[in-house]
DNA sequence: TATATTTTCTACGTACCGTAGAAATGACGA
DNA sequence: TCGTCATTTCTACGGTACGTAGAAAATATA
């Protein structure tokens, strides 16, 4: 997924197994996968929707169905969504940021209306 | 875990047996688990940090290691720092909130100093 | 001490993941 | 058209985790 997330294009399963041999992975000792491998774990991704797959073209080429943000925010909301007690989960969750973030947080919930019930 | 949570102080693993079965478990035809096989789960949950077991007295008595808000809270810690963009995921975050949630949010993120650089 | 309770040890079925070979499919040049 | 090569699918195996629980060991109790 990261070298989807990081190639924001769609990519043909030979060029992901190159990319996936990357220079620390080289110098682990990590041997390059088989093409099969990487086309299997693509598939089981695909099954999982967070990979697209382009049938259309001969080596088919494979994209990620979501940003990366996208795809954390979503497991945050996720994980968030099922605890019985977002309130309690959520004071805990803001209690444990940095000053930094918060202020990142206040910025960004500006964004939002505001709720009037 | 829930059952532990729900009560709040710490039970021995009959109590915790009985305690699974639930009205609407019993409903769904879900015969009641054998001991050992609580007592398996409960040494699970001990070793991966979830629970605390007291050996002091002999039917030993087991409780929650953190509270449910709190363990919600760190998983929702855990994803976020898991992402190499963390100002991108929270904003991805904040933008699926609710605004009744971005009010609780804001209201939350008062009781934390501003950040000065 | 004999027995009942509780805990530990061991185990089995299921599921998921990393990995990849074997077989099938499709494209492309001779 | 056919053989060959690239690509994809199918099948599989070892590893780890989980739900479940019996067998065996440890401990309390009558």
């Amino acid at each position: 997924m990261d070298v989807l997330w990081d190639s924001g294009e769609s990519l043909p399963a030979n060029e992901l197994r190159d990319r996936l041999l990357t220079p620390a992975a080289s110098a682990a000792n990590r041997k390059p996968l088989a093409t099969t491998t990487v086309l299997t774990v693509l598939s089981r991704l695909e099954t999982k929707g967070f990979v697209v797959r382009d049938r259309g073209i001969r080596p088919h080429r494979y994209r990620a169905m979501t940003t990366r943000a996208e795809h954390t925010a979503g497991l945050m909301h996720e994980v968030l969504g099922s605890a019985p007690d977002r309130q309690d989960a959520l004071a805990r969750f803001i209690g444990n940021v940095s000053p930094q973030e918060a202020e990142t947080l206040r910025r960004l919930l500006e964004t939002i209306p505001l709720h009037r019930e």
